[in-house]
DNA sequence: CATGAATGAGTCTTCATTCAT
DNA sequence: GATGAATGAAGACTCATTCAT
């Protein structure tokens, strides 16, 4: 129904080809190429190469959030709305992969930058680890917590982009159970 | 007693460089400043820039392979192995900050060409993990163990170099605990 | 009574942005702005940026060609007329400094067109010059009698455009007076 | 003996084709060209187009001041001073046609950066006019003075250029005359 | 071995101009 | 008449690489 217009087809196309090549690797002719358009058409919406780069960053990174906020005050037991978290979690990367590889490329290159985004993804699972650690439910500290539950999501998501995993019916609940496990 | 290499200074600073910046935005004149030559020298030591990036993440791969490797076979009980690999993990991050996160980088910019290179530190886990899968010791799946174990220790070390995480001692059995029950 | 149109607000504008910032650092995008439309309107009274640098130049120039030449071919004695030229001059400037202020620009920048144009302010002046000096109330060479008389009334005009000159009542008179005591 | 750097080359060819097309008219590509080298090289001797506009606006502009100065405040009678000034300036100009004209276009495009130079010629000009009005032997305001001055020798030297006035011997002490009569 | 000037192929960006609506 | 998206040809600047010294 409704069109997608040139501005939102740049900001796609310079997503998928950042997380497949990298920024600096994607030129302005790669994107107006894949678009379909030429290259001076591109600053008709864009400012700046870097205005894409800060706004797909800024874009994903509230969406990831809101996605894992909402699964993280949503109703239920803790247990199921941890439960919620790793499918919001692993859901966002799975319907989105370029989009989590663009950010955390990002943040690779850009570690500086990051800071003046809020709120990032990470405050959301931060906000789940507190209330569990309060309740007694999650028995690790809290920067152990956050790094396992990332750090664990984040590989399983590139095993499977990898190959090396495939990505069958469970595999979030399985994840969970083991998350859950590994951190009550 | 001996003296490093004009060669090895090059490998160094440029290590450096690439993992703070980036390896697109680290320029041979960079590099040469770094070292305190001029950009010509450089390619005394290297056919291009590419030899070095290549040269950089062949080096460290495989020393990070070895350091892995030596933990995983050496003598003692499972259980003594695997926290030993865990503090090789953790104890070529923190000596290493700029090798590790330049190797994560590569992964990231050269995915396709990551698979030139054998053996990779993910094998010496993989080794481990089905070990101890085999003795009944590892109850999750291969793939999530070392999505885990490997994710997890990654974002320690992130952490701890982003200043969220103090790096007091004990840290290593402390994760090594954590990532164990989760495991086992 | 009679409005402006849109081709004169056009006009209009690129004379005051052309004077202020120069041809080249004065872009359509940037007259259209001043003028209220959008870029493709200006093509539909100009058929190119050129037609209105041309167009602003042989305006201004025959104007003030027609404001001098008026003064010279007045009534009265020749003194009379010579202090009308100097008023002429010096109000053309005042009364529209953007216009002086291109008209000298473009000579800088299109030298060569310049000769394409004519009459050109410099004649009339020259007319006046030749009469004085066919009557010997002019006793200097015609070459210098132009460079005096033209190029003294151009930097009082920039003097007090700069601030360093205030243009009080009888500048005209005053300045009138020192540039006929030097040529007579 | 001392052979030109490419430096110098670039610098010269710079305000050649600067006065005799305009700063934004110029490229690069052009002033390479006219070097015989490629635009890459021209950014080993300059950070950019604009160090070579102002550097070139600065040496001249110093240059020109210092031949004024040293006619201002050399030996003799006033008269004399004055004589030798007029003469210090259209030597300039002759001798450096390019760098004056550029001088000149440079104070249109770039009026606000002239205020951070200095000194400047023209304060040369108002040190003798402001001695000579002390003395009594300039009887104008020393504004009108400093316009005659500067406007009429610089008119004087572009009809000279645009051939309208042949440079013979003795040009500059009739004008000299001229504007000694104008001012006293 | 080292220097640093030079090359040349890009890279981002600008802008006069065109054109479908 | 007007809009504003799009084109395409530059233009300033960058940088890996080469090479004469």
């Amino acid at each position: 129904m409704r069109r997608i217009g040139t501005r939102d087809k740049i900001l796609l196309a310079s997503l998928k080809l950042f997380s497949e090549r990298g920024i600096r690797e994607t030129t302005i002719k790669d994107i107006a190429k894949e678009v379909g358009i030429t290259e001076g058409a591109i600053y008709r919406h864009f400012k700046s190469k870097d205005e894409i780069v800060l706004g797909l960053f800024g874009a994903y990174s509230e969406e990831f959030y809101k996605r894992l906020e909402k699964a993280v005050r949503s109703e239920g037991s803790f247990r199921e709305r941890f439960m919620r978290t790793v499918k919001a979690f692993l859901g966002f990367c799975f319907e989105n992969p370029s989009a989590f590889k663009y950010l955390d490329l990002f943040h690779y290159l850009r570690s500086e930058e990051v800071k003046n985004f809020s709120p990032l993804p990470k405050d959301a699972i931060l906000e789940l680890v507190e209330e569990g650690i309060r309740h007694g439910l999650i028995k690790v500290r809290r920067e152990y917590a956050l790094a396992l539950f990332v750090g664990t999501l984040e590989r399983i998501f590139l095993l499977v982009e990898a190959g090396m995993l495939e990505r069958k019916e469970g595999l979030e609940e399985e994840v969970g159970e083991v998350l859950w496990k590994a951190l009550s």
